[in-house]
DNA sequence: CTGCTACATAAATGAATACTTATATGGTTG
DNA sequence: CAACCATATAAGTATTCATTTATGTAGCAG
């Protein structure tokens, strides 16, 4: 984990990033396990570019790791990431959030893909 | 405090809001204690318009209540606001922030206001 | 090699955002 | 009443944003 000081600003940058109700539930998921871009593209029924634009966000700010394993990219919050330690303790605030995660992941689970 | 269920739509919202340094120092200044709108358009060296369209974003989400008392308005967080209890729970999840505020308020303070 | 799969990138578009300058409002002071 | 103060609203502008369609790329299967 860098040690960067933060400053408001930077938070800010946290919280626009996660004020987006995609970005926000990808953030909660792979805070759960990791995630294959198709499983978003799932979860959000959202095309498969508009996903990748997201995603490119979260990867700006430094937020994700990715691991390739055969055909598909694993993505995963990014341990050494100045955010990584505020990330769970901001999810943990939203009322529900864990029910509504599950919800998202159980129903549109793909046998063939995570 | 409304017992709305909130959802992940609700939630990325109030992130937004606070996606933003200005407005996610004016409630953490809120969080500490009333301000009124002269205080921050002098901690944060912004026009009083810009301030005030910054204001009417937290009003249209319900996050502030008004007070108005001889020239001025005093704002306070909403106590009645379905994110009210979320609130400092996030702030609290910023490093350092109670030192930001600080010397936010310290460095602009006013004799002739709040 | 050829075709497929998962994903990224590019370009275009419409909507939202933050700010500015100018003007209005409503309470206060004299 | 008139002048003044704190604040809101309006209108304009430049920037950012979320999404779409179209295209590119790298790895795998046959």
């Amino acid at each position: 984990m860098e040690k960067i000081k933060m400053n408001i600003g930077q938070a800010a940058d946290l919280f626009k990033i996660m004020g987006d109700r995609t970005r926000l539930s990808m953030i909660a998921m792979m805070n759960r396990r990791e995630c294959c871009v198709c499983d978003f593209t799932e979860c959000f029924q959202m095309s498969q570019p508009a996903v990748s634009q997201h995603l490119k966000k979260l990867r700006t700010l430094g937020l994700i790791n990715e691991r390739k394993e055969g055909y598909w990219t694993y993505l995963s919050l990014n341990e050494d990431s100045p955010f990584y330690e505020m990330i769970p303790e901001l999810i943990a605030v939203i009322p529900d959030i864990d029910a509504h995660i599950s919800s998202l992941i159980t129903s549109c689970s793909r046998e063939d893909c995570c």
